[in-house]
RNA sequence: GCCCGCUUGGUGUAGAGGUUAUCAUGCAGGAUUGUCAUUCCUGCGACCCGGGUUCAAUUCCCGGAGUGGGCGCCA
């Protein structure tokens, strides 16, 4: 069996039953691989030449490389089958590296650099594509997201929406590793769940044998018992289903949550790992040259939509931090209308956005609106003397992408609080229970995974970055 | 849940109370070409559904369905 390495990325690629090389590998060994014989696959992005000769342009997961078919070579019935094959057919060919001839280069036009592709011997069509396709993978025009979620098995073969992907991959790669190297571990808590969270949001319910449950909104209780079970620094990446019937470009019913919680820490302590994670996925994401490539052919479709080019700029450290009390204030400067106490929404988040287009944090929520889990520490008050929480959330311009806080660990408190907020203790028998022997103070939070790849990649819908959204419509595929 | 828009070939659009319904892309056929956003020629393909107004509705009105955006709420 033979390894090889691509230099791009430092990715092994072991040959399979199905290929011996890469497209990707044809184009950055091809140097290397001349008069060599190769076997490629890939999906048929265009053909050229109805004579004795034709051109594929060939697409596989890691680039794309043009196959030339002679008569000669191939025979005039592979020749034909080729040159009436349709757009996106799935074909496999045998045949010999060679280094590409140069396009006619334009007068006072720099040569371009060398690139090579693969004479054909033989060609195995191994599946023809209907046409016409419903909607074009290479063509100019623009498509509209629900014929795209429609058919999205073929929009990912888009070059920029495989792109997004693939960076996506990336982020939570990058994520993870940031909370490794600080001692957290990856875990998983369940879905399916007997209670309501925190009450508020609407939940999907669902039969469990006998008995009503709930797809689980959030990891939030089950991340403290881990606390109480002495688990320490944990984190979750799973879904969280909301059976809200919201309609934006910001929300769905279901979507993956980045949750941490860690032991021995208060909010700002957890605010540093968050900063100190999303920092590293700028800096690895802008330094990784795979990432890099996904994000240039990411910028070349927003070039022919016309859309300004997007740039990954690594945050500073720490994160701005403008208080609930502050930013109300700022909110009043600038003429808009807020009381305290107030949620901030969408048109107050704007006037907050002019000041700090990018990462921001929000400590310090009143205690009246935060759930009944967070914790808050006596003689904190607000500007009109209200008790504050130990709440916060974190924005990127006008859009929350986490909300955390340090979480309440005094059981009498915990009790006192459901019941503040008109919960019955009882039903949260199983939650509470993890309380009674002691907990340490702790804290945590939850990013929406797809609200920070919204804001790496430029995307204006968060369906762009999810393969297969649920929200208020749709439900398949 | 509330408010506002939209629905024309496979895809994305232009447009008007009476048109041969526009353009791009696509598809089919042909010519040319070591091509490379190929080029050129010919052809194919559409007005969401129901009701109303009208001599005439794809166009105006009402209802429905689908869909896009904003808001609330949130991640």
């Amino acid at each position: 069996m033979s390894y090889t390495r691509r230099r791009r990325c430092m990715t092994t690629w072991v040959a399979t039953a199905y290929r011996t090389h890469t497209l990707g590998q044809i184009q950055e060994e091809g140097a290397d691989l001349i008069g060599q014989v190769v076997t490629v696959a890939g999906f048929m992005e265009a053909n050229r030449g109805k004579g004795a000769i034709c051109f594929v342009d060939l697409r596989d997961g890691t680039g794309t490389t043009q196959i030339f078919l002679k008569g000669d070579n191939v025979g005039d019935e592979a020749l034909d089958l080729v040159q009436r094959m349709t757009r996106e057919s799935t074909l496999q060919f045998t045949g010999t590296v060679s280094q590409k001839r140069p396009p006619k280069a334009k007068e006072g036009e720099p040569t371009p650099p060398p690139a090579y592709e693969v004479v054909a011997a033989s060609v195995v069509v191994i599946a023809r594509a209907e046409a016409p396709l419903p909607l074009g993978v290479t063509d100019t025009v623009h498509v509209a997201l629900d014929t795209r979620l429609d058919n999205r098995f073929l929009d990912l073969r888009r070059a920029h929406v495989n792109a997004m992907f693939r960076l996506r991959g990336k982020v939570l790669q990058y994520g993870r590793e940031a909370l490794i190297s600080e001692g957290f571990f990856e875990t998983h808590t369940p879905k399916i769940v007997a209670t309501a969270t925190e009450g508020g949001t609407d939940l999907f319910p669902m039969m469990y044998f006998e008995t009503p449950a709930f797809l689980n909104q959030s990891p939030q209780l089950f991340k403290q018992l881990c606390m109480s079970g002495g688990l320490e620094r944990v984190f979750e990446v799973g879904p969280a289903f909301r059976a809200e019937k919201h309609d934006t470009y910001r929300h769905l019913n279901e979507f993956i949550s980045f949750d941490i919680e860690t032991s021995w820490a208060n909010d700002d302590d957890v605010m540093g790992v968050l900063e100190r994670m999303i920092h590293h996925i700028w800096k690895s994401v802008a330094s990784d040259t795979a990432c890099v490539a996904h994000i240039d052919t990411i910028n070349k479709y927003r070039a022919s939509q016309e859309e300004e080019a997007i740039e990954v700029i690594v945050p500073e450290l720490p994160f701005p931090r403008l208080s609930y009390c502050d930013a109300i204030a700022t909110i009043k400067a600038k003429g808009g209308s807020i009381e305290w106490g107030d949620d901030i929404d969408a048109e107050n988040s704007d006037l907050l956005a002019e000041d700090l287009p990018q990462f921001y944090f929000l400590p310090r929520w009143p205690m009246e609106l935060k759930p009944f889990y967070i914790h808050h520490v006596e003689g904190e008050m607000g500007s009109t003397g209200k008790q504050l929480s130990r709440g916060f959330d974190l924005n990127f311009g006008r859009d929350e992408l986490t909300s955390g806080g340090q979480r309440e660990h005094r059981i009498d408190v915990l009790i006192e609080n459901l019941k503040g907020m008109d919960l019955d203790p009882e039903e949260f028998e199983f939650y509470v229970a993890g309380f009674r022997h002691g907990v340490p103070p702790h804290a945590g939070w939850g990013l929406g995974v797809e609200r920070i790849l919204m804001k790496l990649t430029g995307a204006k819908n968060v369906r762009e970055t999810v393969l297969f959204p649920r929200d208020r419509r749709r439900v398949s595929p």
